[in-house]
DNA sequence: AAATAAAATATTGTATTCAATCATTGTATC
DNA sequence: GATACAATGATTGAATACAATATTTTATTT
């Protein structure tokens, strides 16, 4: 996880979490010192999260133009979501050869809570359906393979507010659900074919015609994201 | 690549490739205030690489004491070399998929310069070989891919750093050579299979018995690389 | 002599400061 | 009216300075 200063993680955090749940979208500048008013802390400490997001691919750092949120080109979004197949289609591998009980228990609990919140509470919502994935690698037991499928959806995340119209139906539970079966019968080919298709679908959904900018007050934002909310 | 300041890519730079030159060995303090004497610079500027480097995972940054080259565990270790498989793999079904005449030639050119130096100069013998499969990511087109091979790749040196006795012959230079023939063949299951194999082999040399640490001056390590050593 | 406590030292965390670079606006010229 | 240039303002780059935390050394006690 993140490690380095103290005062530099909720801002990282924060940031991240506005960035993923589309409060941020793309190509928003990121100036140090509202980011740093926003948080009380200084720049050189904003500065330090914004090099962190940098490394993951959620934020871009121009040398003398400051940051801003990412936005990646069609080309880069075909190429991080080819990505996401690769490295899912090896979690699902992975899984499909450990002992299937414990694996699928927990991610029958995280269906639960992901259906409690549908139709109710959709940002919410949308994230759990994104950890669901990220659930999926953690109980592999890599913590490697865990950390790049985090980064990898979170950059899918911004693939989708940069170019799917509505964030909707990112995720439908009823994939999650047959995902789910077919660990749960040991057949890895099955589960990672529907997990491929489950992808494919999120993909196809997502890349078709572009809409463009609509930039916003970055300060007032970021201020509903001080408080962790949950 | 990294962007950010101008004056942290130097420090950046060199502290990457002295770890996975292997002078400076895992577990070994990075101090930001002698780091930045050898560079000139303040301890700013060393801190921003830093948090860069922490975020690649080859640097440990702990909170209140400081940096120092990460340290994978055994467990660590495998998970790395299992994440390279399947990164790797990816990397042969695509190419496999492609036009093999550019490759090709790009890889045989690499593959001359590798002959080249073999029994003449080790240390740029090992990082050409390292070099072989980033090439190889790099012909596939993707960029992020190849990122996510140049880290892990990366991070296979600080393991063998840790766990290899001597860190000679890496990897053979005829294994490459039967890769490229796979390639040219677009054989792609043979291609895999070679690449398992090979990187099997190197993962087998590595992982035998651990051999302790030898701390070292990090500043006379580091001052052979401050002016970027080609 | 071993163990603990206290002081001194070293190192990191973070804010502040000044310099350098970039963006924008206004003005002059064609 | 459009373009080029200059001046201003805003933003980042990076060093310094001070506060907070860790580590080491020394002193004290058992």
């Amino acid at each position: 996880m993140y490690k380095s200063s103290t005062r530099s993680f909720p801002v990282y955090d924060s940031l991240r979490k506005a960035i993923i749940e589309q409060a941020l979208r793309p190509g928003v500048k990121l100036p140090e010192d509202s980011i740093g008013e926003t948080f009380s802390v200084s720049r050189t400490t904003v500065r330090n999260a914004l090099v962190r997001l940098d490394a993951e691919g959620l934020v871009d750092l121009q040398p003398n133009r400051g940051a801003s949120v990412a936005d990646p080109t069609i080309e880069e979004a075909h190429d991080i979501f080819e990505m996401r197949q690769c490295l899912e289609r090896e979690v699902m591998q992975r899984l499909c050869k450990m002992d299937s009980k414990p694996i699928v228990k927990a991610l029958k609990a995280h269906l639960a809570e992901e259906r409690k919140y549908l139709d109710v509470d959709t940002t919410r919502s949308i994230r759990l359906a994104g950890e669901f994935h990220i659930l999926l690698a953690e109980l592999t037991g890599s913590k490697i393979l865990a950390n790049y499928v985090n980064e990898i959806v979170s950059r899918c995340s911004l693939v989708l507010a940069r170019f799917a119209q509505a964030h909707s139906a990112q995720c439908g539970l009823e994939e999650h659900t047959e995902i789910i079966a077919a660990i749960e019968a040991g057949d890895a080919d099955r589960a990672t074919r529907r997990m491929h298709n489950h992808l494919h679908g999120v993909q196809d959904r997502a890349l078709l015609n572009p809409d463009d900018d609509d930039k916003d007050n970055v300060s007032d934002i970021l201020a509903r994201y001080v408080t962790p909310n949950s």
